[in-house]
This record gives structure tokens, sequence and C-alpha cells, in this order.
DNA sequence: TTGTAAGCGTTATCAC
DNA sequence: GTGATAACGCTTACAA
């Protein structure tokens, strides 16, 4: 099929002369070249377009200098910002991503965990759904490392890195209550995720220790046409929320157009609503929604740096996700 | 560092009872091998733990199994949909997606593309900047596949996946000329990239051919934020436009909220706005924006099965982006 | 500092 | 169908 013809240490060694080591040490960092075999080296290797072959690299030493993303749903705005701020990250730590693609199931999950293996990926970075024990053991004996970001289960030996989701949601409910809203409710998914989860448990708890019930409604993905129909649900109720803490900004977003333009409400003097995430959509003056926002950044940078450097004690980190105010919350 | 230790053909051999060369006949397609001995090897490879060695296998064979994936902006909704259709396409032809994050220079897109080349990608798929010549003949001369979506400049070997621009904005200017506006402009970024100048000058031209003056306008990045600048400087001119083509959604939702919010206009009443990119914010109910919709799954399609498959003659694609109609234009 | 030689884990070729 | 053996392109002792 494809004849692919790529030039090699041994020609660029040739023409310059030398040694195929010497060319190899031209290329490996703290090697011991002479200042002249080094400049031949690379002369020749520039007229001949060499460039050192990774895969041959990677099966001497032990590292491939890949790391695999594993993902669903990857143009989902936050799911994107967090992909970027990655591989941002891992460029500036010498490493290249690899990225899978995975529908929710945890089978998926575990073939994308497969093909980390098959690449000798230097670590493998789970942002959706959770394999089998039984694969990631596989990894783990490897030597590879793994990063777990919003999963709640634990394995021995991955760091995992999560948010207060917890906490969190309790501020959204005192920050609601302060602002003077009376009936509570939380718009959810189906999804059921640790995080998600964790965020309507938290407002929950949060009604139930002031004594005030929260409505909680659970309806499909993590979308923004989800938060449409969640609205609906919890706009009809006989005791209309005048508050809803939303599982993430895509529903918050849904809710609140279906708040404006379905039921004629005004934000926030007749419904107040926080999200999550801080995607950009958030600052957008349509929405201007108050919400939690996702450290993206220090995510990846958690992260990279773990899997970049020695395996440290840390097993687990645990981020902060800052309340933005802006004007879906009366006062603030 | 980290000491990996990946269970081998050869320990698997030795367990089964075998020679390795079975094993490797076991895990390729097509190989001829017995029943028995099929069994036996799968057995001893899922005891074990054992996975073919992608980096070995791609020194033998000539592909690695690689597509190299080089973008700019990564988190932006059409970048970001883009990708997730091709990393699904390319799993689904057995290929795995590595992900370069570039900015915006060429100087770092010609650096992906070494990298590319490290790891003996079979192919590059650039969606953002336009590398230097003597970087693509390398790669097209070591036999790796290059495709450059909505890139203008050529390059032999190269396939070159297109959009109509031009004949989108003259369709575009058509539609708002038809909803009965009366003064035409143009919303862009400084990004001058061609997509963005094709649709630009695509626009001006149908206006010219009508003897319509066309305002053009040009302002920062690609984004929300440039729009609402765009806004500002077009319907604070003179002779204010009732009509706004804009380079892409993300500017169109700016332009619309500023309209709206600072200069209260009335969507599409006093103003109509057309978008370009269809991403899925233009579907949210406070913008139902008139659009463009990139056939970003065609593109994939596309661009995928022409690096799959043997090197048709086909080095250049032009794709349609179909007009979807909504409710920022009058009539329709 | 340099070159020689022995791997790394595969697959492809070749006898059997 | 099976098992030696020779690549593939690199790194790294080791000896010079």
């Amino acid at each position: 099929m494809s004849r692919k013809i790529f030039v090699s240490a041994k020609e660029v060694a040739e023409r310059a002369g030398v040694s195929r080591s010497a060319v190899s040490r031209t290329f490996t960092q703290g090697a011991s070249v002479s200042q002249e075999t080094r400049r031949r080296v690379i002369e020749a290797a520039e007229a001949l377009g060499y460039h050192v072959n990774h895969l041959a690299r990677g099966l001497m030493r032990d590292e491939s200098g890949i790391v695999c993303l594993i993902a669903a749903e990857l143009d989902t705005p936050y799911r994107a910002s967090l992909i970027r701020a990655l591989t941002r990250h891992l460029q500036s730590a010498s490493k290249i991503a690899m990225l899978v693609n995975t529908d929710r199931s945890d089978e998926s999950v575990g073939q994308a965990l497969r093909l980390a293996i098959s690449y000798r990926a230097d670590a493998s970075i789970i942002l959706s759904g959770m394999p089998a024990r039984s694969i990631t053991d596989i990894c783990l004996k490897s030597g590879q490392r793994l990063v777990l970001i919003n999963r709640d289960e634990e394995r021995d030996g991955a760091l995992m890195i999560n948010l207060n989701d917890r906490d969190a949601a309790q501020r959204a409910f005192l920050a609601l209550l302060r602002a003077g809203c009376r009936s509570f409710a939380f718009a959810n998914s189906e999804a059921l995720t640790p995080s998600l989860m964790a965020r309507e448990e938290g407002f929950r708890e949060a009604g139930r220790k002031h004594g005030m019930e929260v409505a909680v409604e659970r309806f499909g993905a993590t979308t923004y046409e989800s938060g449409l129909v969640l609205a609906q649900r919890l706009l009809t109720r006989e005791s209309r929320p005048d508050a809803i803490f939303c599982a993430n900004d895509l529903i918050a977003c849904g809710v609140m157009d279906a708040a404006r333009h379905q039921f004629k409400l005004d934000i926030p003097s007749q419904l107040c609503l926080i999200g999550f995430d801080d995607i950009e959509q958030a600052k957008w003056s349509s929405y201007n929604l108050t919400t939690f926002a996702q450290p993206v950044d220090e995510i990846a940078a958690e992260a990279v740096t773990w899997l970049a450097h020695a395996p440290s004690q840390v097993r687990s980190r645990k981020l902060v996700a800052e309340l933005v105010w802006r004007g879906s919350v009366r006062g603030g």
C-alpha cells in the first residue's frame, strides 16, 4: 500500500562520516559528543530530513513519550477545554497525547486502555467512565501511570483528581438562600456520574440542614436539551421553585432559556440559577450565568506534573471549584 | 524512573509451549495458525495480560496506525466537533489519533509535523495554519499522507478538503436581500484564514453584483468577544446595517448579544444575522441562528477514507455547507 | 569522545 | 502449520 521510506540514523551516519552511535548520541539528552561531530551530524540530518524514530526509541527506553487521553463526548465545552489544557501541558513536558474517543460504556474505556498498553503509553488519563479493575490492574502492573479525573472509585497506584463538588453544592445552596430564594430545586441528568451525584447530594444535604425541601429532577444526557426538559418539569410543579442549581452549565443554559422564553420568567428576579463548570457560554451576555469554575488548568497541571515526575506519594488531589458571581442570582 | 515491565510475546510463547512466531501469527490478520495453537496462545496471553507492542510492530510494518491531528484552539466548538468526528472515524478504521495543539503560527505547525514524522504517523491532518513547504515535502517524500482541511495552499500529493465558502457567502447575501435587507455588512476577525477570507470576498462580490455597498469590519480573534466589538463598530456607523453576515457562529453570537442587549435591536425585525459553522449554540433558543452547517461528519469521513485506502487520484474535495434556516433572518 | 556489538519486541522469509 | 532466523531503527554498555 503506502511505501514509507523514512531516513534512518544509518544514512545520516554514512553521510556525516561517523558511526551510528554518534548520530544517536547527538539526539540524546546529555550524551557526550564533541562539538565537531555534533555539527557534522546535525548538518547531515538536516540535509537528509532525518528525524529520530520514536517508535524504535520507545522500544529501548522505558518511555514512549505517549500519554493516552480517554474521554467521551469530546466536543462538550468543558471536556474540550480540559483536553486542550491537557495537551498543552503534556507538550510542555515533551509528551504527546493520544486521544481515544469512547462512548460512555466502561467496556469501551477498557478497550481504550488496551490500546494505551499496545502503544506502550507512559500513562493514561481517564476523563469519562470507569474501566474494570482487571484491565487497570494490567496497566498498573505494567508500570503504566493512571490518572482518574472526577471518578470516585479508587485504584491503587493511580492518581485521583477530584473537585469539592459536595462543598460547592452546599455553597450554592447558601448563596441562593441568601438571595432570598424559598423553593429550591436541583436539575440533574441521568448520567449519574460521581461528580454529578455529589453535587446533587451536597445540595440536598444543605437543604435538609436548613429544613428545606429540595426538588430533584433527573432527565436524559447532560446536555442543553435536557435542560429544556428539566425546566419544563420543574417549573410546572405546584410549588414552583425560585432557585435551581443545575448539574452543569449546559443544563443551566437550557433551563434558563426555557424559563425565559417559555415561562416568561425574569432571571434573576423571579428565578435564580447556578451552574457548574464555567464554560465559555456562561460568560455570554445572554446567559451571564453564576457558576462554579472548574480549575481546568490546575487539573491539567496536576495530572501532568504527577505523571512526568517521580512517583510521589500523593495518590489523590482535591481541587476547589470557586463560585463565579454573575447575573443569574440576585445580590452577589 | 518508571520501571515498565510489559509482557512480551516470548513469555506468552513459553507459557503456551509454542514458538514466538506462533504468537505473532495469532495476533496478525490473516496468518495461518491452527485452531489448537491459537487457543493455547490466546489463553496464555489472557492469563499474562499480553498486548501486542504496536511500537515494535510499527517498526516492521510500514504502518504505525497513528494519525496526527494538528490544530489550534481545540476547545472552540467547531474545532472540537471536528476533532470528535475525526477520532471516531479514525478509530473505526483501526487508526489512533495523536493530538497536537499548536498556536496559530506556522512554525508550531512545522514542529507538529516533525513530531508526526518522529512517531512515524501514517498521516497528518492539518486543521489550522499552514506549514512551510520544506517540512511538508519531507512528509510527502517519506510516504506520509497529508490532509489539509480548509487551507488553500496546495501541496502535491496531499488531499485538500474545502468548503464552498464563496458560494455560501453569495447565498447568504441573496437570503438577506430577499428578506428585505438594504444595508449589508460583514463581520470578520483578523485571523485572515483562507476560509474566512473566502466568505468575506464572496459576500462582497455578491454585493457588488447587486450594486450594493458591503461594510466590512475586522477585529481580533475569531471569538464571541470579537463579535461584541464588531457589533459595536458596525452598529454605530452612520448608515447602520440591517443585515450582518458573520465570519462564523462565535462572532455571530457576539454580534447578536451586543445588538440585543446594548443596542436594543430586535432580531430579525430590525437586524438580520447569518453565521457559519452551525455550532451547538446556534440551535440554542437564545440565538436560534440562521447559519451554514459545516458537514463535519462528511469532512471526517472523506479524510479518513482517503488516507486509509489506496492512494486514489483525488487530490481535492469540495464539500458544501448547507444553509440552515432558523430565526435570525426574516421570512425563510 | 568514539566505535563495536548486543539487545528491545515485533513481523517476514524460509525451510521443514 | 510451524519454528528458526534475519531484519526494523534505535539505545547503551563496553572497550578502545
